[in-house]
DNA sequence: CATAGCTCCTGTAGCGACTACAGGAGCAAG
DNA sequence: CTTGCTCCTGTAGTCGCTACAGGAGCTATG
């Protein structure tokens, strides 16, 4: 059985984050120690460190809930898992593809903007109602 | 003069979010009607327009109040604006990278996941202590 | 055995950038 | 005059934390 902190330092989750997703429901409510202190089983770090690595992929929070439930079923779906992956992969692409267009958009913009002029060329194309470059 | 339901058409900023910059003081009050209605300028609107846009291009309201100063400033200064438009760059550039690393663990572990077999391998490698796949 | 300094507890408020009401008032057209 | 749209203020909710405040317990050293 590990205390709190132990059990942050072993699956990478800030302590307050822990105690947040407790509160949430998104992970089991450990058990006490006489004094009232968590204390949690290997079990429940490994669940910790699941969310962890989901949320470094960029699953929310109600995403992670349906895979810990799948995971908790017998004969965990699979199918249901790999469909829920390929959802995130796809607004993934969808993310990348609006940075990279905002990029192209910031570039173009920066680059008219050089110094030593009275007016900035990059306010002022911003300010105009119709923008020199699509966003 | 316009009121906020025109002005939202024509910076294509949401009536309540007009609202709120407002109360966050990111834009003027404007005037008001003896009926206690917003009445905005073309430039006020001119205004809402560039917040708009700069949003779009990822910038935060911080800098966003900045932006505006400078371009209230004679002679705006266009080296600033530059330097924070790269300073932008640099933070998308970080985005993108870090959602494409994050793509290719989501691609490998999906591809592992595979429809029939009792136990997923996709939930495993995350519930595992050292993953098979670096996030 | 006392003290110091760490960890832990609960509860609440803040972040950024909105969004969504509730409950009311004005305004314009038929 | 009524219907239905727009507008008003004020407050609370969203997401995923993070940061206190104010207290209690636990451990190592003198």
């Amino acid at each position: 059985m590990f205390t709190i902190g132990k059990a942050s330092q072993k699956s990478g989750v800030h302590i307050e984050t822990i105690r947040y997703y407790e509160r949430e429901g998104l992970v089991p409510k450990p058990d006490r120690s006489a004094a009232g202190r968590r204390l949690y089983t290997a079990d429940e770090i490994a669940k910790l460190r699941f969310v962890k690595r989901c949320r470094d992929l960029g699953f929310p929070m109600s995403i992670i809930q349906t895979l810990l439930s799948l995971n908790d079923e017998q004969g965990r779906s699979c199918k249901e898992v790999k469909s829920m992956a390929e959802d995130q992969l796809v607004a993934i692409n969808a993310k990348i593809d609006s940075l990279e267009r905002l990029r192209a958009a910031l570039q173009s913009l920066s680059a008219s903007c050089d110094e030593g002029t009275s007016s900035c060329p990059m306010l002022d194309s911003l300010m105009s109602e119709a923008p020199t470059v699509p966003v």
